[in-house]
This record gives structure tokens, sequence and C-alpha cells, in this order.
DNA sequence: TTGAAAGCGCTAACAA
DNA sequence: TTGTTAGCGCTTTCAA
């Protein structure tokens, strides 16, 4: 029976700095009113303690949590992982720790709002690639919830993007550029926000160019209907859609590199050359893109979601700050589905 | 000034319902001592206020967060995302919340643990792939604190492997059995332990096959010190280094399936054929090793996730259940990057 | 500059 | 079966 040592309070440190727990208090939130002295005797008592304040009750004192939730797609790709990274750089740097939520259906996210807003596990949320219900955007909006949406859109809460639709717009001016006029597009699910957009861009350029935009060339895959299309899965499915076309297109712009990787797959399946027979553009430039050599358009994922947590911070420090849109540019990265330069 | 409508405590509920706030506690928490038509009573408040409980003060009352750790490396990979999945969605199940910390180097694990372990900040860890200080296993152990080891090992801690030498071993007999004498190894840094127990099991392979083991064609990546070594580049690294040799081997066994995504490339990239200037078994199935055609050993990433998440559980529930080593069977699966079967 | 005391919102022990 | 009360470990007034 050892003397099992029992985790020490603000009442140990106190006791031990002879003083009192407001003291110790205010040594350990380096508050302004305390002499050097006495501070320098409280911080000896913590440290020979070993002591550190107890998480919880400091956020109910405080009623901050330092905690973060990041909601975002059941993550399976190097998307996610991307951007992943650069906020929890961010969250290790602010000394914040981050919850994960990984959404596998529309319904799970509202659970997790519900969760989030209402027991005050957090003190702020960043949400990826997801779409939240006006009811919650405004309780949110009206009690100066931090949101910072990343990947998606909403008019009354942060976020930060990418020009999709410009972005989309050069992919396709690419493949013109590159001779080709017979262009199809393989898009993900329309209530996604970038798949929407990104169409845009690409009947944008089409026009510009005077090229018919052929219907039959627009395939949106929703063989998984739990899911926005954003997976390879859909993607070869929707190839597999295109390359049974009598007239098919001699290259496709794909809104998506995972989506494009089961493409690639679908094509090479029935023999057929890419860039030779079929050229093709991605977008996102995750990794993988890069092991297959896919030609894409590249997304700033670590800047996005460096940005995403420092906005949160300051949302969190200072809630009534006003609106940000954040979109940056999109870059082509040439490599090897779209022929030569 | 519309009244803003402060969030809801126990006490509002309490008083709508006409009881004290002890029986409201009671039937938040599924008490026997409490009467169906009170707790009827209670719960309609509860439910016409939109009453949740405020987590930290639940979790400061019952010594309980409600959350658990995982501490991964900085996560860039299938492995570890497949891993998360499941333990996403066990924690899910039992309304716990999971609290990430990824490791970019090691010292940041010791941060992360202190920081776990003092401020009570979750009820459990789970540590994937990383090895913890001896220093910190007695802390755990004595405290009865919860703790799962997955892909990694220590006798005194719970822990979650498949059979790595076991695994090497049959990866090894496969080239053998494709007819391939000379064979060489692309492992990881050592001090991980996966990565040293199936040089053993490769060892023990051409042992028994009577094929000496060159040193030579045995080669550790260590060009990023800072990570362990499963990691694209330093495969892409380890096979440059292969190609170099007078007397190349004709077939590697390469530790993990991104390390041979890298050989793979780096292989391809002087012009050479893939099984047929050189043969390649990966490790862990990862869902690249898929895209990419690798032959490679299976681990049952799902199943260990899922079970680990179990496990701690178990172990928030009743700490002083026994220890748990779990090793899970891996499973040649063949692809396109060791010839015709 | 400091200590004492009153919460933060809950659970659990104790009486009734 | 219930209400009351004493914490849980902190922060933050309010006096001194």
């Amino acid at each position: 029976m050892a003397g099992a040592s029992e985790k020490p309070t603000i009442y140990n440190v106190a006791t031990k700095a002879g003083v009192g727990i407001g003291t110790v208090s205010r040594a350990l939130n380096n508050s302004p009113n305390i002499s050097p002295d006495t501070k320098k005797r409280v911080l000896k008592a913590i440290e020979e303690l070993h002591y550190q304040p107890h998480a919880m009750a400091r956020g109910l004192a405080r009623r901050k949590s330092h905690m973060a939730a990041i909601m975002l797609p059941m993550f399976t790709g190097y998307f996610y992982m991307e951007l992943m990274q650069a906020i929890q750089e961010q969250a290790s740097r602010h000394e914040y720790d981050l919850i994960m939520y990984s959404i596998d259906k529309p319904s799970k996210s509202k659970d997790y709002l519900k969760r989030v807003l209402q027991e005050n596990r957090v003190d702020g949320i960043i949400m990826i690639s997801l779409r939240m219900d006006d009811k919650y955007v405004q309780r949110f909006v009206d009690s100066e919830f931090p949101v910072v949406l990343v990947d998606s859109y909403n008019k009354d809460l942060d976020s930060i993007t990418v020009k999709n639709k410009e972005g989309a717009y050069k992919a396709a001016c690419h493949l013109i550029q590159q001779g080709h006029r017979r262009i199809g597009m393989i898009d993900a699910q329309l209530k996604s926000f970038p798949a929407q957009i990104r169409l845009d861009g690409f009947k944008q350029a089409l026009d510009e160019y005077g090229i018919p935009f052929e219907k039959n060339y627009l395939v949106i895959s929703d063989s998984i209907t739990e899911r926005d299309g954003f997976n390879r899965e859909a993607g070869y499915d929707a190839m597999q859609n295109i390359l049974s076309l009598k007239d098919r297109p001699t290259a496709i712009f794909v809104a998506s590199d995972i989506q494009a990787a089961g493409a690639l797959q679908a094509i090479r399946e029935v023999g057929l050359k890419v860039p030779d027979d079929i050229a093709l553009i991605g977008f996102d430039d995750i990794e993988l893109a890069k092991y297959l050599g896919i030609t894409t358009m590249k997304q700033p994922l670590f800047q996005m979601g460096t940005l995403a947590f420092q906005r949160l911070m300051e949302k969190m420090e200072t809630p009534s700050l006003p609106l940000l849109h954040k979109s940056y540019n999109t870059e082509l990265v040439i490599r090897q589905t779209c022929g030569a330069k």
C-alpha cells in the first residue's frame, strides 16, 4: 500500500506555497495582479507537486472547453488527410484539442451538431465538405457560436474554399487546348456544393469555345446513395457508363482525383489507353494523383486547413468578427493523363 | 433584446417538472430509484426545454470525461484511416468522443501523454504504431489507467497486433515458391516493432529454404530520420539503392505497402518491369495496394480497430481486467507484382 | 497584492 | 421514492 499519490489539486498547491487558491489561480493564468515574488513561490510548488490543472474543472469555471470539433465525411481519402494535418498542426500550436466526428450519413451530422451545441463540448466547429441545415445555421449565427466551413459554402457562415468554377473552367480549357472537342465530365452528386459549381465552370469553358454541351457526356454517378459521389467506385461506374456510349468523348474532366482513379481503372480494364484513347483531368491534387500520374487542378489543401483553424481561433476569441469568405486559386498540375503539353 | 434563450440547466428542468434536481439527475441517468410517473414528468420537461446536460459539469462530478484519446503517427496513409474508421464507429456507438493526437516527433508523444494523464482529459487511450516510454507505462499500470496498443507491443499493456513474423515468413515463402532465389527486403527502421519482427520472419523463411541471407539485399531506409521509415519516399530511396547493386535480387519483400508503392515507382523510372524484372510483395493491404495491384499480406485493419475500442471500453468500465494480447492472422492477397500464381 | 467565498452545472450521499 | 446538500476543481468577484 505505498501511498497511492493522488493527483494534486489547486488546494494542495496553495497549502504548499502558503497562499490562497485564488493566488494559485492567478499564477496559473498569468494575471497581472500578483507580485513576482509570490508568483515564483507558487510556480515552484506547482513544479514540485507536478500539478496540472484539471481540464474539466477549468472548462466548467471558464465556460470554455479548449476543444474544437471537426466534422467531415467518413474520411477515406487523401483529401481529408491533408486538410487534417494542417488543422492538427495549428490546434497543437494553440494547445487546442480536436474532437473528430466523421459523418457516414447526413443524419449523423445533426446528432453531432446537437450534441456539440447543447452540451458545450467544444468552443468551435470546423465542418469540411458538409452542408449545414439552415435550422442549425440560424442557431449558430444567433448564438455567435464559431463555425468555419471548408470546401463548403453558406452565406451566413465563415467559409474557405477554392475557386471551383474557375478551376473547372481552366481544366476544361486545358482539354480543349489539347485539341479535344468531344469532352465529357464525370461529376459527383449535384447536392454537393463543389460538384455543382465545377459543372458550371465546365459548361462555361465549352460555351466560350463554342463547343456544344452534350447531355450524354455528363455522367453523375449515384451508385452509392449514402455518399456524395466523390469516391473511387463512383468514378469507376461513371466511366463504364461513358465507355458504353457509341460516340464516346475523347477527353473527360473528372470532378475529383479519387473519381479519376476509378475512371482510370475502368478505362484500362477494357484495354484502352490514357491519354491516347481517352484523356483525363482531375481535381484536388491529392497524393494519389501523384502516384497515378493524373493531371489535375490543385487545391492548396494545407493552406486551407491552416487558415481554417486560425480563423476558428479568431472567432473563438472574438465571436463578433465579421464574416470571412476566403477563396483560393487553383493551379493546373500537368502529369500524364492529358497527352503532351 | 429579445430574450436570448439561455441554455437551460438542471435547475430549470427541476422547477418546470416540480421536482428536485436530484430527481432530474436520476431520470437522466436512469437510476432505479425513481417512480415511472415522476420520471415521465421529468423527461417531458427535459424534452420541452431542449435540455441537454452540460458535458464538463457532468464529467467533473462523475470523474469521467466520456472521451478517449487516440494517438497515432502523423497520419498519412490508408493504414491509419482504415483503423480510424473502425474506431470511430465504435466510439460513436458508445457515445464516446475521440480526441485525435497525431504525433510528428517522438517528443510530442510525451507531451500529449502528460497532458492526458494529468489533466484528466480522457478516460482512456488508444495508441497506434507508437512505442510508449517505460516511465509512462509504469504510471499507467500503477494507476490502472486504460491503454490499448495497436500495431505495437508492450508486455504490460493491452495490445492488438497481427502475427508479423508469420506474415513476413509467408510473404517470403510465396516469393520463394515463385522460383526466386535472390530475394531482398526493404524494411523500415528497426526501432519500430513490426519492422523488427517482420525481418525475423523473413530471415526464417530464407533459412528454412536454405537460402543464404545476403546483407546487401536488406535495405533499411533512414532518409527521413524524423519518421519510422514506413513511407513512400523511404521505399523509393531504398529501391534505388537496390537497383544500383551489381547482382541485384529478383524479388523483394517490402515491409509495407506504402513503401512498396515508392519502390514500384523507382523500378519503373529506370524502365524495369514488375514482376518480370523484379517481383514485389508488400504488407498491410491498404487500399492503395489495390489500386496499384500490389501483392501483399493483409492485416484485418477494420477488425483490429473495432476490437481496440471495444477493449478500451471494457477497461474503462473495469480497469482491473487482466491483460489482453490479441494477435490476428495475416492473409496473402495475390495481385500483379509477383508474377503468375 | 491578496484571501475568502460564491459560483460553474452536475452527481451522489444522506436524510426524510 | 424524493429533496437537500455537499462536493468535483477550478475562476472570479468582492473585500480587505
